[in-house]
DNA sequence: TCCTTAAACTTACGATTGTAATATTTTTAT
DNA sequence: ATAAAAATATTACAATCGTAAGTTTAAGGA
């Protein structure tokens, strides 16, 4: 398995924007964190160099402006990041985490309900 | 909601012996993380030493030693972490993160039997 | 071509973290 | 009562992080 740079809480919100528009340039992160962050115009560019010292994103320059683009798969770093999670909290399995949220009423009604559909449907189609 | 002192990574190791054994001195504190770490006493003896500034433990002199106890339950610790970790992960709910979990194919299926099982019994249970 | 401005590059700075070493104070044993 | 040993307290130091400001370079307009 591929190993992912160490990206931290701030970095993170930088690369999510980046996950969700590749080949974004460095005025569209800011509008975009603007909207749901008081951060600087230089604090983001300070995060996205160090993610791209870091290697969690390539860039390149268009005409006169930087264009990044995600160096690590959103869905490999979730899952990177999910199991330490796991392995921290709840002996490294899902299934743990489910029970301890059942036991502890974390879930609605609703939430179990809708979590049972979902699994009743994943079986179903196994069985195919 | 109580707010909880932030614990990092390393610190968290030694409030998990402390959630397992509660008024535990010093030197027991590092006898079990010799076994699971390879840190030095003193630098175990650091991050007794934060935890309690931040609060997270409570210490008290027992004849020449000192005990601790911790000031923050284990499951409230969990918790917010839980919670935290899903809203950066999963849109803050735990049934995306399984949905996600067996779209990626990341459920054996024995676990999935098994989480299948676990919400059976407590449909099962809620109903009576 | 030269100036203005926008973009990128360099530097900053205190807090937290990981990882201890050293120094001081208490105890215990002689 | 002192010395040795054990425990606690103080200090250290580099890396990462959050949060930018200042400086240089390049590009577009006059």
């Amino acid at each position: 398995m591929k190993k992912l740079p160490q990206i931290s809480e701030a970095e993170l919100e930088v690369m999510k924007v980046i996950w969700k528009h590749p080949s974004i340039n460095t005025n569209e992160v800011i509008e975009k964190l603007a909207k749901t962050s008081n951060w600087s115009p230089k604090t983001i560019q300070t995060m996205l160099l160090r993610l791209i010292k870091k290697g969690a994103l390539n860039h390149y320059k268009e005409s006169r402006v930087f264009v990044y683009t995600p160096n690590v798969a959103e869905i490999d770093y979730v899952e990177i990041e999910s199991h330490s999670f796991l392995n921290r909290f709840y002996n490294g399995t899902l299934n743990s985490m489910v029970l301890n949220f059942l036991e502890q009423d974390k879930l609605s009604d609703d939430e179990i309900n809708e979590l049972y559909q979902i699994l009743e449907e994943r079986k179903n189609r196994k069985k195919e």
